[in-house]
DNA sequence: GTTACTGTACCGTCTGGACGGAATGAACGG
DNA sequence: CCGTTCATTCCGTCCAGACGGTACAGTAAC
């Protein structure tokens, strides 16, 4: 019934979520399709090949990553702690479509690696506005990382609220230990 | 002529290569022995299933890992500085298989994200020993992730010695800075 | 009539895995 | 020293199924 191009987001929807819980291999068009709850047919309709999923996730990618930023910036703890904490998390749309570009073979698709690297300078820019220091600035975007790839190991994907409360005291501490050090650096 | 089982090890190498360069989907039975310099068969032979090769990347995990762990702790420079060099470096055997466990579907392969966890606690607690902080301990096995992660996202696997030396001189800042923190937490 | 799909049928290629060998060399008896 | 036997190590081919993709007829809303 309704004729607005709905399918087109829960496509991409259920191919970020796959690649995320069962990796590429598993993110077959068949699999897409069936998890989207549409038709191979109506995928293909919106997506000709899978080429175009992959492009249509990094358009994706882009979009997020540049409102993420924003986000960031006007953030009410700041960027840094706005940083640490959506790192940790892993339940918002940007993280899930991050991870899963992630796991896609980077020398398969290069532009994955450029949109990647674009949402870290993003990101580094933004950290380094402020806390000054771009050595500390680094160490800050590297923990996130670090962060990212322990809510993935972890599979935080679908966590309960007890193991999200212990992540959350855990990125309390770092950002204090980060508090104190950026006021050692600039007092 | 060589009746010694050397195919098996050159399967494994060709495994871990191919996962970390070009992605799970790629590394199909015949790309990896192609790669192998091995015939199909012949890597069935070492390897009755998929799942029995993931096993035996697997245990060179284990294997590495826990050799990792000892290097770092009579490491020259100490444990945080073996352990930040080496998470930037890409080269060694540790290195490449480490991250091709990465490129597992965590949650087809729980043994998987087991063994990266252990991994993991085997680092956490060598830093720890070393810096004392649980805090800090905790930030740099972060930082050590971020820079994985970095390394396949730059794909370092072949690089120069040019953008070596620029990460070098980056890991350098970082160690630098982990030093005045700790010895202003523990004077 | 256009847009946004569903559904089915189909094609060529690739995939994991099974299978039957074949080369090598150690073990053993004579 | 020789011949046979035997397990180990590896090769090459075959197959059923899954894969990406095409084609197309139909449907329902606007």
């Amino acid at each position: 019934m309704p004729p607005a191009p709905a399918a087109r987001d829960k496509v991409l929807d259920a191919f970020a979520a796959i690649l995320v819980t069962q990796g590429e291999r598993a993110a077959t068009l068949d699999a897409v399709a069936a998890h989207a709850g549409v038709s191979k047919g109506g995928l293909l309709y919106h997506f000709a090949s899978k080429q175009a999923l992959v492009d249509g996730l990094l358009a994706r990618l882009a979009e997020l990553s540049a409102a993420d930023v924003i986000e960031m910036r006007s953030a009410t703890g700041g960027p840094v702690d706005h940083f640490l904490r959506t790192s940790a998390q892993s339940d918002t749309d940007f993280d899930r479509v991050y991870v899963a570009v992630t796991r896609l073979p980077q020398d398969i698709y290069p532009q994955a690696r450029q949109a990647l690297q674009a949402a870290h300078e993003g990101w580094y820019e933004a950290v380094l506005e402020s806390v000054g220091d771009p050595v500390l600035a680094r160490a800050i975007v590297l923990m996130g990382d670090g962060l990212y790839l322990e809510a993935a190991r972890t599979g935080d994907w679908d966590a309960d609220s007890r193991s999200r409360r212990r992540t959350d005291a855990h990125v309390d501490e770092l950002l204090a230990l980060v508090d104190r050090v950026s006021t050692a650096l600039h007092p």
